[in-house]
This record gives structure tokens, sequence and C-alpha cells, in this order.
DNA sequence: TTCTTCGTCGGGGATTCCCCGATGCGGCCA
DNA sequence: TGGCCGCATCGGGGAATCCCCGACGAAGAA
């Protein structure tokens, strides 16, 4: 399987693990970073289970996650390697620019994270850069996680809802249940204009740029709560 | 630009057009494709406004369309493409197996549909299938749309979504994604009382009481498309 | 005391929601 | 062939909302 490797004519290729569901994607990938002179895919997975079994035979230098996996998903996977290494680099391939999700996966212990719809080439450039220790992040994405940073940026822990008053999250859960603004005015007792300063201070906490996102975020972070992971 | 194809060599490689917002997907399936020896890849797009402009200099034999395209999704192009071209070959890529699609897909005039779930050598036979001019479905596909066609009725019980027109579904996704009423009418270049309208019919489809159920529904059926149920 | 945070409201214009339509097109059906 | 029906597209218009301003008092913190 694996050539001899002769050291000196390139220093030694870093050994690279793809995890992704999509058959494509992984082989597509495979033949991108093959191409490259200085990596080389050691493996490759199609879920989480098989992931954690290969991988400490392939011995990678840095493993690339696809974040959507049937079962456990890639943050799964993610918590998972950290539990067992917490340094291997490990780079989120993601098919939504949601922030948030992001923002999860480097709370994780990733060490990048990227978009499908960014080019190819930023793949490497991010395989690369998280080689050396550093963090990958797209620029868009980095701009934003910075506003969002701005504005709660001490000890924030990692709960964005904890900037958020009692009142502010009251509403919040409220508009991930489906309500509106009428009915959360009338089942708070306080007027409408009340309920929208709530949505207007919730949205500028949290770095949100409509009321979709708005009830977008409401939904994902009340739902999760009780179940999911 | 075109070799005097030494007709004896190789008959004459089949021109395939590539259609994905992911240049991840696209670059892994040029790659593949420019292996084989009877396929090139003539052309590629990340849109479905592109790909109207390129198809014809490029002139394919077959065009591969990811279903989930921004703006115009990839049953918008395959409309379009059918109103210029009854019988160019279209192989739908998709990531979700919900078999509505796939059943959207055919009637749309599509000549096969494929999931990314799909081993990559699956993605060939198809093309060379279709090529044939037969069609090409996945096994379980098959199986699961002809039994739906034995048992009468089509899948309209076990998934409301398929009560939703071809237009209603394609504002249901842009709404679960986090789009404005505006941004939408813009990205299908309608007017916003066209999104207002398609808006009404599926909370009246769906049952939906308010907007914002509409917003809560939409994501709840979008984002799960990945990992979920 | 001064400063900040929080809860509470209002004005007002832009936008969206949600009810009425309407038109044209392509099927289906008797 | 005429009629019905679903679909896509758009408009009017009033109600509700979004989203930008600002305000005021209470409760703590500096």
């Amino acid at each position: 399987m694996l050539s001899k490797t002769p050291p000196e004519a390139h220093p030694r290729k870093s050994k690279v693990f793809l995890v992704d569901d999509h058959p494509i994607v992984r082989q597509g990938l495979a033949l991108l970073i093959n191409r490259e002179p200085d990596m080389i895919v050691c493996g490759q997975a199609e879920s989480a289970p098989s992931a954690l079994q290969s991988i400490p035979g392939a011995s990678p230098d840095v493993v690339v996650v696809d974040i959507s996996l049937d079962g456990p998903d890639g943050l799964d996977l993610l918590k998972s390697i950290r539990l067992k290494d917490p340094i291997l680099p490990v780079l989120i391939l993601s098919m939504h620019d949601e922030s948030s999700y992001a923002e999860r996966s480097l709370r994780a212990g990733a060490n990048g994270y990227i978009m499908k719809q960014e080019a190819t080439e930023k793949v490497l450039i991010a395989i690369r850069r998280i080689l050396q220790g550093k963090v990958y992040l797209s620029e868009g994405l980095t701009n934003r996680m910075l506003e969002q940073y701005v504005y709660g940026a001490t000890s924030s822990k990692n709960d964005p809802l904890s900037k958020l008053s009692d009142r502010e999250l009251e509403v919040f859960r409220l508009i991930g249940a489906g309500h509106g603004t009428r009915q959360i005015a009338d089942e708070l007792h306080v007027s409408i204009k009340t309920v929208e300063s709530y949505q207007a201070h919730i949205k500028e906490k949290l770095g949100l740029r409509n009321a979709r996102e708005l009830v977008q975020h409401a939904i994902e972070r009340t739902v999760n709560v009780g179940g999911g992971y």
C-alpha cells in the first residue's frame, strides 16, 4: 500500500483523513488532495463510528469532517476525537453558512470551519493553515463572529444566551415556540412595543440580521435544550 | 479548440456539463469523469442562470444538475432546459432521498435521479445509462416509487410536503434558510406579491396559522435534511 | 453621585402579513 | 370542445410587524 517515501525529495507528506457521507465529495476531495505534493489522503470514512475506528490506525496529521453525517453528526465525531486526542487538527466542512454552526464547531474544539461553497483551493489552504497550528475561518464568517464577540466579549462562557436578560430570554423562548409578537405581548401583559424592544435587543446581542433569523435561532436553541445532544 | 477526433481510436467522448453550487463537488465530479475514457467534462456552472448561458456554447451530450442550487433551483433549471431542448439528457443529483423530489424531477423531464450518498461509480453508470436514452433511478428509489404506484395514491399520505407545488416547495426551503420575503423575490426574479402568494398557499396546505409557524416548520424540514430522521 | 443595565413604552416609516381579488396557461374530462 | 381546476404570476388595501429612532424610571454598580 504505502510507497517507500524517499525522505529527501519532500520532507514528508501530511496525512489527511476524510469523513463525509457522500462518496462523491469524498472521492473529489481525495483526488484533489492527492494531486498536491505536500499532502496525501491516508484514509476515509462515511460515518462517525467507522471514523473513530479507522483513525488510530491511519494516524493522520489532520482530519476533515463533514458536519452533516447520518447518525452521530460531525460535531459529535469532533467531540469524540477530542476525548482521545486534544490536539489532532480537525477541519469542519459544512454546507450552510450558519454562523451558529461555526461557533459550535470552534467551541467543540475544531481548528477550522469551511463551507462547501468555497473554492476548492480554499480547502487546501485551510488544511495547510491548521496543520501549522493556526485556525482557519472564511473571511465573511470571521467578520460575523467578530461582530458577535464585540457585544459580550468578557467571560461570556460558552453560552451566548447568557447575554440575554431574563425578560429577553423569556421572549426568545416564546418566539421559538412559534408565537407572534401580539400574542407574546398578551401573554406577558406588556405592550407590543415592549416586546418589539426585546426582539431588537436579542437580535443585537446575538448578531442576527432579520426577524426570520431570529425565529431560526430561537427554534434551534429552544428545541435543542431538552433532547438532542 | 476541438481536436480532430481520430475516429477509430475512441468513437467520441461524450461531453458532460456540470451544475453544482459547491466547487468541491464540481471539481470532484470533473476529476472523476475526466478519468474515464469515454466521457469528458465540457463545461461547468454554479448557478442556473450561468448554466443556461453556457450550455448552448458547450453543446453537451448530458447535463448533471444538483437539485439544491441557490436562487432558481435544479428543477427550475431543468424546466428551462426543457423549454429549449426537449431531449437533452439531464441527470438530477440530490442530497436527500425524499422520493417526492425524485418524483418531481421525473415529472419535470429528468432522465435520471441519483443521490450523493451513492457510490461514485453509480454516477458514471447513471450518466452512461441516460446517454443511451434510458432512465436511471437507484434501486431503493425505484422500489419505493413502484410501491407507491401499486398502492394507488402518490406519496401524499406520509409526506405533507408533496402537497406543495414545485414553486411552493422552493419558497419553503428558502424560508427555512432564513431568507426574507423580499430576498426570496429577488432570488427567484418574481414579484414580492408572488412570494406572498406562495407563502399563503403553503400555510393553507400545511395548516399553519401565522408566519412564525411557517418559519418554524420550514426550518424543521429543511435543516434536518442531512442528519435527522 | 454618576453610570449602566434593565424593563417599560412611544413615533414613524418601511416592510411584511393576510385577506380580497385577477389573468393566463396547461391538463383533464365528459 | 367547452368547462373545470391547479398552478404561476401579479395587484389593492388594511392590519400587523419590523426596525430605526428616542424616552423614563428603578435598581444596582462605580
